[in-house]
RNA sequence: UCCGGGGUCGUCCAAUGGCAGGACAACGGCCUUUGGCGCCGUUGAUCGGGGUUCGAAUCCCUGCCCCGGAACCA
């Protein structure tokens, strides 16, 4: 509170930049453009993922910075794979992400009657023509990245013929396929996107919001620079593989002469031990190695959150991985560092035993139960504070208690003390076994001294263990997610192999736990930190007899760091 | 082979001709009623070769390596 703020700090900080960033104040700086507006322009033919979310917060977060304008718009040229399902599922995922397009959500297919009126522009220009090559034949004249290739006999077609057949394309006389309409550019480019690039095609499908009003739809590269300069897009920010259709891109609205926004490209995202592509999400929901898109280990955006992930990690996972041209691989634990981060500021937390070892504290009274107030959260005084249950018969973690303790190991052992967090300080003074020497129970004695945690002589103890009431707690499920691939890049392999081969047997463990009773009626979504182990939240499936939980992220865990080591060592 | 991009700590991102810095990871320590959080520290990089310059990650030349590109997909 006392502290003094230091205005120095925050004076003359170079703020966050990057190479896009850069150009945009250039470009400010030369009048070329006077503001600035982006745009997140999703096909709604998919689910959104992580990498989505970092083209999303380059997008809505240079808007911002900028003062500018943002626009949702869907991408909806192709209607044979577009889906209103997935308009509403990504409507969703950019709002959670916390994305906002105030009043503009666009869809492409809104500006197709605009879109063919400047193809006939084209057309009169003699820019654009109707041929009648089939899509084999296109391919094959279009030649190779090495080699040239070759006029198509219908590209010197008259003016009035392209309009002609161009107007009936559009109304129906045609047959899928039968023909296109092209841009007449150069079939001798070295960039075969400027080889006479298809501008439409002949579909006779049901598009999702237009119905059957059109049977004509236009291709990505003709439609994609014309929505940008309808909506008055500045900057068009998209992945690498356009950077060859930039040319393109441009020589659309040259031709047309209509409003230029900018095109940019920057790198997608890819992260360790995990897959990031539409296909790959399809393969595995299945081949049933995941429950769905939105299974807890899959990175897409409806994955993530059900795993317990935040939006505010989620940006803060963008805003730390940067923007740049360099194919980049992050490593997933940047992304587990910021939920951490954000969770452990916000989270609730709770005692639960995942895997429970009975101690009978036998000095205690049978039949007392004692409420401690416990801290709800450390790192935030306002949290306060809940009761939890203490009785003679409690549960700890099997693994808080060895029989032989190694070294460096201080939690409980035979005539070791210990605490129990926020209750008292427990001694083992029995270790009780079954006929196969399994260890069914300890008998520990308590210090009344100690009431809430501390000696009154001042003794320390080196460890605190969670713990729950034998009897009050609750029992619940618990899902243990893991990476779901066990190498960083799944793609690996040995010859004949598949990334399949790298999937992690363990990404998913079930687990019955013991919970303190104050979870009761958590609501699916609610966010914990298990002490000592990990966040956890609630998931969708839970129930009010059936408590569902999700793991998170795990806590840093020190000591097994150390044991891993110590097992190295050893060897 | 042609066109377009790109090569900085293990990873990601800075340094825009002037002390190669930050984050994550790793390692060591301090602190601790979470072996958590926090704090301190250590290790660790300019793809190679030439050149320009008082000075080069940055500019020039050259070589090497990596990625993308031949859907009526986006």
């Amino acid at each position: 509170m006392n502290d003094t703020p230091d205005i120095t700090t925050e004076v003359d900080r170079p703020e966050s930049t990057d190479f896009i960033r850069e150009i945009i104040k250039q470009d400010l700086a030369e009048g070329k453009f006077d503001r600035v507006h982006t745009r997140f322009p999703p096909e709604p033919n998919a689910y959104l993922h992580i990498g989505h979310a970092k083209a999303l917060w380059i997008d809505y977060g240079i808007a911002l910075e900028f003062g500018g304008k943002f626009n949702l718009r869907f991408d909806d040229t192709n209607p044979t794979r577009e889906e209103q399902e997935f308009v509403d599922a990504i409507i969703e995922d950019v709002r959670w992400v916390g994305a906002d397009w105030e009043n503009r959500l666009f869809f492409g297919s809104d500006y197709f009657e605009q879109m063919y009126q400047w193809a006939i522009d084209l057309i009169k220009k003699g820019k654009a023509y109707v041929c009648d090559l089939t899509s084999e034949q296109v391919i094959e004249m279009r030649g190779a990245p090495t080699t040239i290739g070759e006029n198509s006999p219908y590209r010197d077609r008259g003016i009035e013929e392209n309009l002609d057949l161009f107007g009936r394309m559009r109304a129906g006389e045609f047959e899928d396929g039968a023909r296109t309409l092209r841009a007449k550019i150069d079939m001798t480019s070295p960039n075969v996107y400027l080889r006479d690039p298809v501008m439409y095609r002949i579909r006779h499908a049901e598009h999702h919001r237009q119905g059957d009003k059109w049977c004509i739809y236009p291709m990505y590269d003709w439609a994609h620079g014309l929505e940008d300069s309808i909506e008055g897009i500045t900057h068009s920010l998209c992945s690498l593989e356009y950077e060859n259709h930039r040319p393109l891109y441009d020589w659309f609205l040259d031709e047309l002469g209509i409003y230029h926004p900018r095109q940019i490209e920057f790198a997608r995202l890819n992260l360790t031990y995990t897959v990031m592509s539409k296909r790959r999400f399809i393969e595995l929901v299945d081949g049933g190695y995941v429950s769905g898109y939105d299974d807890p280990r899959l990175p897409t955006l409806a994955g993530l959150r059900r795993r317990g992930y935040t939006p505010e990690a989620i940006k803060d996972f963008c805003s730390r991985i940067g923007v740049a041209k360099v194919e980049s691989v992050v490593d997933v634990a940047v992304l587990q560092d910021c939920v951490r981060g954000h969770l452990n500021k916000t989270s609730q937390r709770v005692m639960a035993v995942m895997d429970p070892l009975k101690v009978v504290i036998v000095n205690y009274p049978e039949g007392q139960v004692e409420e401690f107030d416990a801290i709800n959260n450390p790192e935030d005084p306002d949290a306060g504070t809940r009761k939890v249950p203490f009785t003679r018969e409690l549960y700890i973690e099997r693994d808080d208690f060895r029989e032989e303790p190694p070294p460096k190991y201080f939690r409980l052992a035979p005539g070791r003390e210990v605490r129990l967090r926020s209750a008292y300080l427990i001694k083992c003074v029995d270790v009780v076994k079954d006929s196969n020497g399994e260890i069914i129970e300890l008998h520990c004695t308590y210090d009344p001294e100690t009431r809430g945690g501390d000696a009154p002589d001042g003794r320390k103890v080196k460890a605190t263990l969670h713990w729950v009431a034998a009897e009050t707690s609750l029992e619940a499920e618990v899902r243990l997610y893991d990476h779901l691939f066990a190498k960083p890049n799944p793609d690996e392999v040995e010859d004949g192999q598949s990334y399949f081969d790298n999937l992690n047997p363990d990404s998913l463990q079930i687990r019955t736990c013991r919970i303190e009773p104050g979870v009761t009626g958590a609501a699916p979504g609610t966010r914990y930190q298990f002490e000592r182990q990990g966040y956890f939240c609630v998931d969708t499936d839970s129930t009010a007899d059936k408590l569902v939980f999700n793991r998170t992220v795990t806590l840093r865990d020190t000591w097994a760091k150390i044991e891993k080591a110590m097992r190295k060592g050893g060897r």
